[in-house]
DNA sequence: TTGACATATTCCCATATAGGAATATATAGT
DNA sequence: ACTATATATTCCTATATGGGAATATGTCAA
C-alpha cells in the first residue's frame, strides 16, 4: 500500500507546509487566489492545487465574487487535530516537571559537594 | 518535487493513522515492540518501520532492556502541532458563535411569523 | 464577439512511501 | 557453539504525490 492521499483527512492535508501557510493567511479573512500567489510566492497553479486539497477535506470554504474566488479558513476542520494533540498535554507537562526536578536535584548535589 | 518525507517533521510523521495509534498507546507508558504488534494487529516489520519514522522525528524514545526495546512517547515533540492548531482556536470559537446567532435569529423569525 | 483577467485542470516526472516477504542483527539461555 | 526470541533492515511494487509547463474554463468590459 502507498501513502494515504493528502485529501484523505485533515492530518494528511496539513502535513504540507505551504498548505499550513495558506491556512494561516486565510485565517485573517477571506482572500482571492491572487493574494496567496503574491504572499506565498508560489505559481498560481500550485496555489490552486493546494486550495483544492484543502477544500476537499473542508479546511477552507469558497465563494465567488465576479472573477475572483474568495477563500477562507474553516477553523472547525482543524479542531480534531487540536483535540488529538491535546490528549498529550498532560504528558508533556509531567515530563517537563521531571526534567525540572532532575535539574534541581543535580544543582543541589553539586552545591553539597562544593559546600562539603 | 515529490511529497515531503514522513521523517521531515512531526506533521508528516503523524499524518499516518497507525503512527498516531502507536503514539496513543505509548503515551500510557513504555512498551516493547511486541506489545504494539499485538495491540495494533500489524506485522512486526511494519511496526518497526513506523517506530523508526517516529524515532527519526523525536516523537518516541527508546531504551534497551535485554532483548526488548522499550519505546515511549515523547510528548514534547507533539507540542508544536498543538501550538499551531491552537492559533485557530479563537477563530472556531467565533465561527461557532456566528452559527449559533444565526440559528437563534432564524428561530426568532419563524416564531414571529407563527405568532403574527 | 473579442480581449483581458482570474482561476482551475491536465500532463509530465522524480521521489517517497506502506505493507508483504525474506533476511539480518542482537541478546539470552544452555 | 547453537537455538530460540525480539527487533530491525532490505527488496519489491502499486500508488500518490508537488511543482513546472501548457491549456482549459469562467467572467467581466467594450
Amino acid at each position: 500500500m502507498a501513502r494515504a492521499a493528502t485529501t484523505s483527512d485533515a492530518f494528511n492535508a496539513v502535513a504540507e507546509p505551504r498548505r499550513r501557510e495558506i491556512l494561516d493567511y486565510l485565517a485573517l479573512g477571506e482572500r482571492p487566489v491572487g493574494d496567496l500567489v503574491v504572499k506565498l510566492r508560489l505559481e498560481q497553479p500550485s496555489v490552486s492545487k493546494h486550495l483544492r486539497v484543502l477544500r476537499d477535506v473542508g479546511l477552507v470554504r469558497v465563494r465567488r465574487n465576479g472573477r475572483h474566488m474568495l477563500y477562507r479558513t474553516n477553523a472547525e476542520a482543524i479542531r480534531p487535530l487540536h483535540e488529538w494533540t491535546k490528549t498529550f498535554e498532560r504528558l508533556w507537562a509531567h515530563q517537563l516537571l521531571r526534567i525540572k526536578e532532575r535539574a534541581e536535584e543535580k544543582a543541589r548535589k553539586a552545591d553539597e559537594e562544593h559546600g562539603g
